[in-house]
DNA sequence: CAGTGGTCTAGACCACGCA
DNA sequence: GCGTGGTCTAGACCACTGA
């Protein structure tokens, strides 16, 4: 792994451990780089990328300080500057509970075959999960995942975490995602499974994730109840 | 305006008038450097800004390549990883009109004071437009901007560009932004004005734009028809 | 004015793609 | 193996903050 990534990591740790506190100031960026043996570019990097991901900010002149919501962000609202390859968020895990509504393996329809980009005849995995927090319907995911990228998919993993396995059993260490929001009408399975009235609306969120190759290997359409979910981001100046 | 950044733009605007066509390959940062007069770090700061822009792709070993989409983004499609900071983007100006409805200056309420960080007694302007594209209507905006911030908003600009506005008239640089997405359902405003039955959903967008001090300057929450608009962001491998 | 972050350079080494 | 991009260094200069 690249030593700003690493570097990147590290910082993070001690932000979550407390070491360095809230609101506090953190080592200047010449004592950063002593102490990690790398040059003050190095340090700057890292730091851009916690930067990126909303934990730190600087203040020219002045230095760089944990932000207050570093710790805690809001229950129910999904980060997406989060980079979820970046092995841990700061964020701990949610009491999350995942409920298998099908599963299978098939070929894939023209979209899958676009997005995917695969052939007709390359099996794909095909599951439905409703998603629960807190004993509350939460969200309703499809996903399409090609079983010749991602192997050994059982129900066991999907009752439990798809990335995890991915990351941890498989040893797969993720790219960038695309993801597309918006806002739509319930359909039947929302009305069954997540609750939802005629009038409630629902958050759909659709997403490719690629592996650092650049091979997409996730397609997947996140349905979400309008009153438990929402996204936010911060758009940043490039510095 | 750092160097990197006006290598960018320049980049940028040769993608725009076609000097380097779609789905070609950029000169190679050694050449580039050479030729901008700078060093390959800076190239290369340069075209992380045009990658997470999504206008040029990297394959390492390879080259640097144009994006096929670089020049024609989906109409109905917000990007959020364009920079409303640096100048332009390449997407054309859309053919969207706006009607005020209100146009006033008052004090704001808590929420408001808290988001941008001004006190009681601070005047601010109020304004609600609605944005008609082609015709139809788009988008219900409310926003909030302190009259010492942004002085001398007439109706006359609501009607153009406010951000143009503050940019070419007032020379302001914009910095980050912070957005927020959700589902809802219509008010009573959004049936009047977006022609929303019980059933159409809408998007909502809260947002909080910073200028380059930090300083927020602007509130907003925007309302659009589900079926109208879709937002899209790229969340990047930090390279 | 000292301390801190923002930017830039010139050169180096490595990993990857492609012929 | 050569050309490409990805990373890193050591040092420099500037802009800004705050005492």
């Amino acid at each position: 792994m690249a030593k700003y990534k690493e570097v990147a990591e590290a910082i993070k740790k001690r932000i979550k451990e407390g070491i360095y506190a809230v609101e506090e100031r953190l080592p200047d960026q010449h004592s950063l780089a002593e102490e990690f043996e790398t040059s003050r570019v190095t340090i700057k990097k890292a730091l851009d990328i916690l930067t990126a991901q909303g934990l730190v900010y600087t203040i020219q002149g002045s230095g760089t300080y944990v932000k207050k919501n570093a710790l805690h962000h809001s229950q129910s609202s999904i980060q997406i500057g989060n980079n979820v390859g970046l092995t841990t968020t700061v964020r701990d895990e949610l009491d999350l509970e995942s409920k298998v509504l099908e599963f299978k393996v098939r070929f894939p329809d023209e979209q899958e075959q676009e997005v995917l980009m695969i052939h007709e005849e390359t099996p794909v995995y095909h599951y439905e999960r409703l998603r629960i927090l807190d004993g509350k319907p939460y969200s309703l995911e499809h996903t399409v995942v090609p079983v010749a990228i991602i192997p050994g998919i059982t129900k066991k993993v999907l009752q439990d975490s798809v990335y995890k396995y991915i990351r941890e059993e498989l040893g797969i260490v993720f790219g960038e995602n695309r993801q597309t929001v918006r806002a739509a009408q319930p359909n039947a399975l929302d009305k069954e499974y997540l609750g939802c009235k005629e009038t409630d609306p629902i958050l759909e969120v659709e997403k490719v994730m690629f592996l650092e190759s650049g091979a997409p290997f996730e397609y997947s359409v996140v349905h979400h109840r309008f009153d438990m979910v929402e996204m936010s981001f911060l758009n940043q100046e490039f510095k």
